[in-house]
DNA sequence: ATGGTAGGAAGCCTA
């Protein structure tokens, strides 16, 4: 049996992306792609044209900013709207399903900037409930797969400017100890686990020419449980898209997971 | 020290 291939990509407003992920579905055939920053209401999501393409689809959206979505071309189950632990958030920021027996999630982290704003400590809070529910996920022992825009750099080689970004929320120390307590909570980062010792960015600004320059951050991940883990297969960043013509700031991440022994 | 670009909503916020 083939492997279930799982994207994450952040398309910066699905309505203004939708003919470069018409696209990308058709040639990358991911069978799970994780979206974010949809920028439109559920009902305003354009589901007939990925439906089209042999897409199952679930959405949390939110008019203007945020919002998250699960394809699959296999049945999606038991669908989660939302980072529990904070009744009070507004922000569609986080979905979670089942295909397959394999627990997916969509998460759009908080960026966090400026860090002198309110911004900062809700990007800090929101990972702190993220650590919680990650921990209650592990407890069930299932394949889980974590993906999307974590808004962290993991480390200064993930970054083109390391100097330039040490005291930018994707960078700050406070959000890389929590990233790191993830992964101590026995999450494996997928793209690491495959390509131990290169460089290589999801996101480039689009100020400045970054594209061209190559000035670009990796923060787009996938966090793996052990079950997950265990049935990694390759891992690739598609560079692709990013340098279409009205393209989206990040460009996909995809990760494959074996068919269970 | 500032502004550079893109998207959405509506003439400012988020990234």
């Amino acid at each position: 049996m083939a492997p279930m291939k799982i994207a994450t990509w952040n398309v910066n407003s699905i309505k203004a992306r939708l003919p470069r992920v018409v696209e990308w579905l058709e040639q990358a055939q991911p069978d799970v792609a994780l979206l974010q920053e949809l920028k439109v209401t559920d009902e305003a999501f354009p589901r007939e044209v990925i439906e089209d393409l042999g897409y199952n689809i679930a959405t949390h959206g939110q008019k203007t900013y945020n919002g998250v979505a699960i394809l699959s071309k296999r049945p999606i189950e038991d669908v989660q709207r939302g980072l529990p632990g904070d009744d009070g958030d507004e922000q569609a920021r986080y979905i979670e399903a089942t295909i397959d027996t394999v627990r997916v999630a969509s998460i759009y982290l908080p960026n966090g900037n400026p860090t002198d704003s309110e911004k900062f400590p809700y990007k800090l809070a929101w990972m702190d409930r993220l650590i919680d529910h990650a921990r209650e996920l592990l407890s069930y022992e299932d394949a889980t797969v974590l993906g999307g825009d974590y808004n962290v750099i993991p480390e200064d080689r993930d970054c083109y400017d390391p100097a330039g970004f040490a005291t930018d929320a994707l960078c700050r120390p406070e959000s890389r100890a929590r990233w790191r307590q993830l992964q101590f909570l026995g999450l494996t980062e997928a793209f690491r686990a495959r390509h131990p010792d290169i460089s290589a960015y999801s996101y480039w600004d689009y100020q400045g020419g970054a594209w061209q320059k190559d000035h670009g951050v990796r923060i787009d991940h996938f966090l793996l449980s052990p079950q997950a883990a265990d049935r990694l297969g390759k891992v690739e960043i598609d560079r692709t898209p990013r340098g279409k013509e009205r393209p989206s700031d990040h460009t996909p991440v995809w990760c494959e997971i074996e068919p269970a022994l």
